[in-house]
DNA sequence: CGTTTAGTTGAGCATGCTCAACGGTCGTGG
DNA sequence: CCACGACCGTTGAGCATGCTCAACTAAACG
């Protein structure tokens, strides 16, 4: 499928593309195309070379990782967001797999393209680096949230989070599948009810997707959310970490 | 201190300054010095601002983080290695603490100097990128290596890959005191001497910092090890992953 | 109207942690 | 030179967090 000006819109409004010049867009974006995807398709498995720096446009996408038999969780993606870049860069082999979770319109950028315009143009190449930048602080952001807290307090930062983001209301609507969020917060959904029961005494109610707060003072107590490890931001459109530098949080879309 | 020649020479022949020309290797090293720290130093806390990038030539170095009267160790340096390049890139504040463990020497490089010299050149640029994706891969590693194995298994891997960096040879040193080494695999030290006990079934037999083999094919059936976690080249020298993208294998020194 | 799937709840279990005691080693000071 | 103290490492007992397995409910879908 080749890309309309639309599309191209898009991807010009994203990440390290924003500020590139002209030529430099070309370049990188060489051979690019718009790919759409079933849900649960799976784009890419551990050890896979990687030839194209992938760009989530709608939809959602799981990346996860196995050994022995295990399978675990790595990050939920949701649009706007880049993946695997850090293996494009290096030209290597996948150290995640990546699944569709939904139906998804996914560009697809050559390797070669990118690291082309990245060579070539050093304003670009250092926009391409505060991206990966971004991505490492979100991974450490992120295991930081696993070794320091019990799996009540990620939720409880969880739900925190996403209230600021979706307007500070006492009322969110979860964004994902409740089987799906316990994957992205590192748990079983068995241990996600549960810890959503030990929340009701700090004033959290819920009801389907439907989650409304009635204490947040307390909730806050037990959550202790620190900007050093939560990001308020863009935590959640990409666990990962990735998507969008820190410096440019003001401009995220809706999760 | 100013910076000598034969350190000057020890740097270029790191990381991302090993390709760059000297113009630009005068850009990015304008106005950094190089520090001697005792042990038990703290470089950096959480949330500090970040003016520098740290090269460390001699010593090691701890990366944690702590939340609520928790502290968790995120990493243990050794030379030579680079610490906090992702704040540097992208000028915001340290996710992570740096303590030494040892008396060290530490070279510290101007942000704004690195900075320049990225924007100035994107070969060099480029170079940043791959030892930023690098540490980026070490760290999806290692998140890899500890929600998918429990603490005999990260042991034992972590055995194997100390045996190969050493010469394959049937007996190791730990390069480490076992309560440094159980921090940087996750675990207390009383676990880690569990974790011992437990693979003396399969022919690991501890004497101090000695470490003997007698059956290494039967560890390798527990440890599993895997090109998509196990760095045996890169790992435990860095296990933030950082050091060296993995192209720059072959060069390391000996940990 | 049956079947499937998401979610919840309970019981039992496992991995790993805390706390405490103990042994060995090393360095210091009497 | 020996005695003491500090610290590393080990071992045991008990506990907590989180997982597995199973049963059950409710809603969605044919």
């Amino acid at each position: 499928m080749p890309i309309k000006n639309t599309d191209a819109e898009r991807v010009r409004n994203v990440s390290f593309f924003r500020n590139a010049d002209d030529a430099t867009f070309d370049t990188a974006m060489n051979g690019a195309f718009l790919q759409r995807f079933p849900a649960n398709t799976t784009l890419l498995m551990e050890g896979d070379s990687v030839d194209f720096l992938y760009i989530l446009l709608e939809g959602s996408v799981e990346l996860g990782a196995g050994w022995k038999s295990k399978d675990t969780t790595l990050a939920i993606l949701r649009p706007v967001s880049t993946f695997i870049l850090a293996a494009v860069v290096l030209e290597s082999d996948a150290l995640m797999s990546a699944v569709t979770l939904e139906r998804s319109e996914i560009l697809m950028v050559p390797g070669d393209s990118l690291r082309r315009g990245m060579k070539e143009n050093a304003v670009f190449g250092f926009a391409v680096s505060e991206e990966l930048a971004g991505c490492y602080r979100g991974l450490v952001r992120s295991i930081k949230n696993h070794k320091l807290r019990d799996s009540t307090e990620r939720l409880a930062n969880y739900l925190l989070t996403q209230r600021a983001r979706q307007g500070g209301q006492d009322e969110i609507v979860l964004p994902h599948e409740k089987r799906v969020l316990a994957a992205l917060l590192g748990m079983t959904p068995e241990n996600l009810s549960r810890a959503f029961s030990k929340l009701s005494d700090k004033g959290v109610s819920v009801d389907g997707a439907r989650v409304a707060f009635s204490n947040v003072t307390v909730l806050e107590r037990l959550a202790r959310p620190s900007p050093l490890i939560d990001n308020h931001y863009a935590q959640d459109r990409n666990t990962l970490g990735k998507a969008y530098t820190e410096r440019q949080q003001g401009v995220l879309d809706q999760s």
